[in-house]
DNA sequence: AACGCATACAACCGCAAGTCA
DNA sequence: CTGACTTGCGGTTGTATGCGT
């Protein structure tokens, strides 16, 4: 197809950022608002591409960000996130209000994997480490980070706010996990490949199939808020669709399992909130995730 | 003090997906 | 429908800093 390079290199700034830099690009983007990366450098007289103006303001700039040490309770919550979502980092970030994909990637590779290592946990697998080599190719219908779908014995998945906190308690379903090591009852759309649940779920699913309580605590954001830029890349129906989740009130959010399974009223598919948080259309709930 | 190594993180690169004419 | 273009993502690299010898 042949592409134009996405900057003329001979004539733009490489490396660290100076003060000066950052100044342009933070006024540039306070008066003007963020999009067009392209042309954001020539108007805002930068030397710099476009792609590394997106970068600095996304990584370091943005005023949202939240700097400094991760907590014991981040570092839990990326692993989890992790173990469902594998290398999904901005979807890891889209949970982290405040802390950006690149970040919590640079901290994986160098705090977490570590951690998970001592622990005698895969960092990629999320099993035992002993274990790892004898089940290279399972993977899990519950497993969240190859696709958007294979999630569907999940009858419900309930999102509660409480005042500070969302809790996620994942309920599997019984009859899913009839064999007792919850990995039969292959949907139709599951790949060969997705048949054994991850170490985190099948630690539960051992435990009678009954609950997976999933536990993620995040904070109160629970969608990052329509920026500029997200408005003007936005199609009309994905900015009806984050209008919408704006007014879900109390922000429960349920996974429908099978299509024919009245959805509870006000809740949204978390296939929405894991995967499909640009509107995509899900497979098990054959919506874009979100009910009313 | 100087050096080498390890670590952390900012920034870059290439690719794929999405968008639009 | 096609192809040019833009944007965003994930992997990788480069460099500053800290620490031990």
């Amino acid at each position: 197809m042949g592409r134009s390079p996405c900057c003329e290199k001979a004539h733009t700034n490489k490396g660290a950022w100076t003060k000066e830099e950052d100044q342009r690009l933070i006024n540039y983007i306070r008066s003007h608002g963020e999009g067009c990366w392209r042309s954001l450098p020539k108007s805002a007289g930068l030397l710099r591409c476009g792609k590394s103006c997106r970068l600095r303001w996304i990584n370091y700039l943005r005023p949202d960000l939240k700097r400094g040490n991760f907590t014991e309770q981040e570092d839990e919550l990326i692993i989890k996130l992790h173990s469902m979502l594998g290398n999904k980092w901005s979807l890891i970030a889209g949970r982290l209000p405040g802390r950006t994909d690149n970040e919590i990637k640079n901290y994986w590779n160098t705090h977490i994997k570590r951690k998970l290592i001592v622990r005698g946990l895969d960092p990629q697998t999320h099993r035992p480490l002993n274990a790892t080599a004898s089940t290279t190719t399972a993977n899990s219908k519950f497993d969240f980070r190859n696709a958007s779908h294979s999630y569907s014995t999940l009858t419900d998945i309930d999102l509660t706010m409480n005042q500070n906190t969302f809790k996620l308690v994942a309920m599997a379903d019984d009859s899913s996990f009839d064999d007792g090591k919850c990995n039969s009852g292959t949907t139709e759309e599951a790949p060969p490949q997705l048949l054994q649940p991850p170490p985190l779920l099948a630690h539960h699913a051992d435990q009678n199939c009954q609950s997976i309580n999933l536990d993620l605590s995040i904070g109160l954001v629970p969608f990052q808020s329509l920026t500029r830029s997200e408005s003007a890349n936005s199609n009309s129906a994905e900015i009806e669709l984050k209008k919408e989740q704006e007014e879900v009130v109390p922000y429960q959010f349920v996974v429908a399992a099978r299509p024919s399974e009245t959805p509870a009223p006000q809740a949204v598919c978390v296939c929405w909130q894991l995967a499909f948080q640009r509107g995509q259309l899900c497979s098990n709930c054959s919506t874009n995730g979100l009910y009313r």
